[in-house]
RNA sequence: GCCCUCGUAGCUCAGGGGAUAGAGCGUCUGCCUCCGGAGCAGAAAGCCGCAGGUUCGAAUCCUGUCGAGGGCACCA
């Protein structure tokens, strides 16, 4: 059992025990209400139920706060109880059970922290979602890091979680991606042809151009309109697509599935496409009419501003008949839960798709993660990021010169509610104005003080890449070293830290705050600083030195594993 | 006009209805005979945009208001 639940039963029992002989005149048993307080003074949990309870148990709260102290069942893992304030009940753990999360972190690894729900929630996440007709920009930087992070912090608090890239490869947009890779095609052969309004401008139409002029020569010059946008199209897409790709895996976001939005309008065994199931749906329902030529979805029936087309009265369908029968598509493949995660510019768009899973009968099902916009600036001078003008900095500019850790750092850091005023030169700085590098340097640090204490033949194995970090702490301490020498203030900080990890983690997964964690690292961080400058590590007493080294190799895992979260790697040496 | 986000230290931002509102950067003062100084310790710095309300308790919730950004297509 969690020490919160142990601690929740404990005070569970107290209140329990007041009501049965008395002392509380309450007719129910009141929530524990416990809490971390923000002062470390205050101990390491605090229960807030004597304020909570003192309207209806009709006393005072530090009167209620002493009879549930007084009933306090007697525990090992409780070292103190103090009644503060208006009436806080105030608990400081034993030390043995903050020496036990040492422990546990050494032996858990990557799984420390992680809780187990009782009915694992099958949760679809969608991010990023672009266009296949052209780079990413920063703004799809922002998404991928957020939606990585967000999953995988999900996924740490016992959410069964699913990652889902949807490509808007139907629309117009191919077409007039096609038609400018075929006006840069005919321009590279001399002709004097201007770009149309519509059409992308991006230096990278061009090098498609060029490596089909490389790989066809002029055969397409002269070749049917028709045939030739289409021929050009599909190349350019399958060469974009393949680009996204790529920098996903440069970037560390990996997807269980590319969903392509074409692929809904492909009949299936019986005939009919997704679309098609989608529309029958709701047309049983009675949430469609035609109207002008076109037909529309009475979502106005579930809260949205106005109804919405689903076929033009030129009889194509519109982008929301796509995202209608994608998300009926999520629904069919019985998840319980649909996040997307979209840019604060669509935001308008939401009414309307959440109306579509009420005509459903799945009101709620599905969340949208808003995240404001990302301006870029070099040095403080505000930079293009515009996918026409050609000018853009690309997403992959940006790690490139920034750096995979850095730039996810810097996205994450913030609130997804916030604006991120990007700015390379800031970013790009490797000193101590840049946190991401005050992290990796404390778990750089660990590595090093391990590596000396093994002695030179483990430290060599390791750097060889024979054996890992883990292996050498292991080899070095073992697992069930006595640890009951930490007790020094900095170490119990220490401790407590990562004893807070799996509560901060639930917390951050449920309100969807990914970018808690980098507060965490960088408090964990912190701490272990001080205790390294406090407390001489390789010390001359065996038992001593044992036992930090433990607690550098719990620390180790901790911020190896937080930094995993945020997909940021924890590096040995830098 | 309507909808969404933001407004907290000089700057960038945290803050889960609870205790004296925090961190990083910047500024100022100290700390290298010893495990990585990309470090540590300390100081100065705030009517939490403004005005009401709910609550035992509000930076946090509600209403209004001012300011900044984003959005209100038979585009995708």
């Amino acid at each position: 059992m969690q020490i919160r639940e142990q601690l929740e039963s404990l005070v569970s029992e107290a209140l329990q025990a007041c009501i049965d002989d008395g002392t509380l005149a309450l007719e129910q048993l009141p929530e524990p209400a416990l809490e971390r307080p923000r002062d470390e003074a205050n101990g390491d949990w605090a229960s807030t139920v004597a304020m909570r309870a003192a309207k209806l148990a009709k006393r005072a709260p530090r009167d209620i706060a002493q009879a549930v102290v007084g009933h306090l069942p007697e525990n090992d893992m409780v070292q103190d109880v103090q009644i503060a304030g208006p009436g806080f009940i105030n608990i400081t753990l034993a030390d043995s059970v903050l020496q036990g999360v040492v422990a546990a972190a050494r032996s858990e690894g990557a799984d420390f922290a992680k809780s187990k729900l009782p009915e694992a929630c099958k949760m679809n996440i969608e991010y990023i979602s672009a266009n296949p007709t052209g780079p990413f920009h920063v703004g799809h930087g922002r998404w991928a890091a957020l939606g990585d992070a967000t999953s995988r912090v999900l996924r740490h608090a016992g959410y069964d979680v699913h990652e889902e890239f949807y490509i808007n490869d139907h629309g117009v947009q191919m077409d007039n991606f096609g038609e400018s890779v075929v006006v840069r095609y005919l321009q590279l052969l001399g002709q004097d042809i201007e770009l149309p309004e519509n059409c992308y401008a991006g230096a990278y139409v061009a090098d498609i151009a060029q490596a089909i002029l490389d790989e066809d020569g002029d055969v397409w010059a002269d070749a049917d309109p028709k045939e030739r946008l289409e021929n050009f199209r599909e190349r350019a897409y399958a060469y974009e697509l393949e680009e996204q790709h790529r920098i996903c895996d440069a970037f560390g976001t990996t997807f269980d599935r590319w969903f392509s939005e074409r692929s809904l309008y492909v009949p299936g065994d019986d005939g009919k496409s997704q679309v098609d199931h989608a529309l029958e749906v709701m047309d049983e329902k009675g949430f469609l009419y035609e109207k002008d030529g076109a037909l529309w979805f009475r979502s106005t029936d579930f809260n949205d501003d106005k109804d919405r087309v689903l076929r033009k009265g030129d009889g194509e369908y519109t982008y929301f008949m796509s995202d209608v029968a994608y998300h009926y598509d999520k629904m069919q493949r019985g998840f319980d839960h649909l996040i997307d995660i979209w840019g604060a510019d669509h935001h308008g768009y939401i009414a309307r798709c959440e109306a579509m899973l009420a005509a459903w009968g799945y009101p709620g099902a599905l969340e949208v993660m808003l995240g404001q916009l990302v301006n870029l600036f070099r040095g403080g001078e505000a930079v293009r990021m515009s996918k026409r003008t050609g000018e853009m900095v690309t997403f992959e500019e940006l790690i490139d010169e920034v750096g995979v850790d850095a730039t996810r750092w810097q996205m994450l850091s913030k609130s997804a509610d916030q604006t991120i005023d990007f700015d390379i030169e800031e970013a790009k700085k490797q000193d101590n104005s840049n946190p991401v590098y005050y992290v990796q340097y404390a778990h750089a640090r660990i590595c090093s003080i391990l590596r000396k204490a093994a002695g030179e033949d483990l430290a060599q194995r390791a750097e060889s890449g024979q054996i890992g970090m883990d292996e050498l702490a292991r080899t070095l301490v073992p697992l069930d070293v006595d640890l009951s020498v930490l007790t020094d203030p900095n170490e119990l900080a220490l401790m407590r830290k990562m004893e807070s990890l799996q509560d901060f983690v639930a917390l951050a997964a449920r309100d969807r705050a990914a970018f808690r964690l980098t507060h965490f690292a960088q408090d964990l961080a912190s701490l272990f600083h001080a205790f390294y400058t406090n407390c001489r590590v390789i010390d001359d007493d065996e038992r001593v030195r044992d036992a930090r080294l433990a607690l550098c190799d719990a620390t180790r895992n901790v911020l190896s594993v937080t930094l995993g979260l945020l997909g940021i790697s924890a590096p040995a040496k830098m």
